[in-house]
DNA sequence: TGTAATTAGATTGCATACAATTTATTTGCA
DNA sequence: TGCAAATAAATTGTATGCAATCTAATTACA
């Protein structure tokens, strides 16, 4: 076969495949908390910047209204957020409840129990991280 | 807040971003061709191991039945792949059709042309390939 | 100022992911 | 040999992801 095809030869796929393996890392994390991987994504933005328009917290996690919008109202149901309306009529505003507030301390340990348990030293974490972002800001600004 | 829950400060995101942006960058050259970036690695593991079992061909790709059956059912009415019976009646053999194999030529373009609008040198390339696949072996491992 | 173009968020439709369960078959071993 | 345990694939149920469309509201500008 046409030896470009391989799948060892395409970065694509251990990106794919990394990606899943990480995001499974987080299950017995976030499972007894009831929330899962992208919900656990979306609490991260929102303890930096509670108050947050959708739009914006779809710009940092590269999400649109098709996936953030039912997840917003699965998590306002659970009563951890609240949407509120801004000036703007057309915006919402997302808003953490305490019940969501109250999540910051139960979220706090997990990356420590992550990154323990990956097998990559301080500068290979660094050289994977970099080399992500390398790719990620120049994806995405040819993207929006 | 707690700097460990800063989104900066997680690889996992930058994994979960990446994945996503790498595979977007596909679909200009698969949506023409009618398919998608799960069934492109499926036809590259089928053109290395045509008639290859559907528990090794999810084992290849890290994805079980509940993905691969309908995925597979797709394909399979699109006439790209036939499913046959091996002598382990439980087990379904996946073998391409000459139009599954007519796919081989379509798809061979496409590695180079990704490769050549990321912005990666080759040995940023293979650093990010051989950090993604320590991870991958490493979680692996522990998951079956 | 009035209307066309733009924007934010919700909705729709389709295709994954994956845990859990089910069904058919095969294996292992008492 | 007979039956419990294990296995492969399909099915079910839930949650993304994202393109495309829709609706309401705001902007821009002729």
């Amino acid at each position: 076969m046409q030896p470009q095809l391989k799948l060892e030869n395409q970065l694509c796929f251990p990106l794919y495949a990394v990606s899943k393996a990480v995001t499974r890392l987080y299950l017995p994390y976030l499972t007894p908390l009831g929330i899962t991987y992208t919900q656990y994504v979306v609490f991260l933005v929102l303890f930096e910047h509670d108050g947050i328009r959708v739009k914006e917290l779809g710009k940092q996690l590269f999400l649109d209204s098709g996936t953030l919008s039912p997840l917003l109202e699965k998590l306002e149901k659970q009563g951890y957020i609240q949407k509120e309306n801004s000036g703007d009529k057309r915006e919402r505003i997302v808003v953490l409840t305490q019940k969501g507030k109250d999540m910051e301390a139960k979220l706090a340990p997990i990356p420590q129990q992550i990154a323990a348990s990956l097998n990559l030293n301080q500068e290979e974490a660094q050289s994977l991280y970099s080399l992500c972002y390398k790719l990620i800001d120049h994806l995405e600004e040819n993207h929006e």
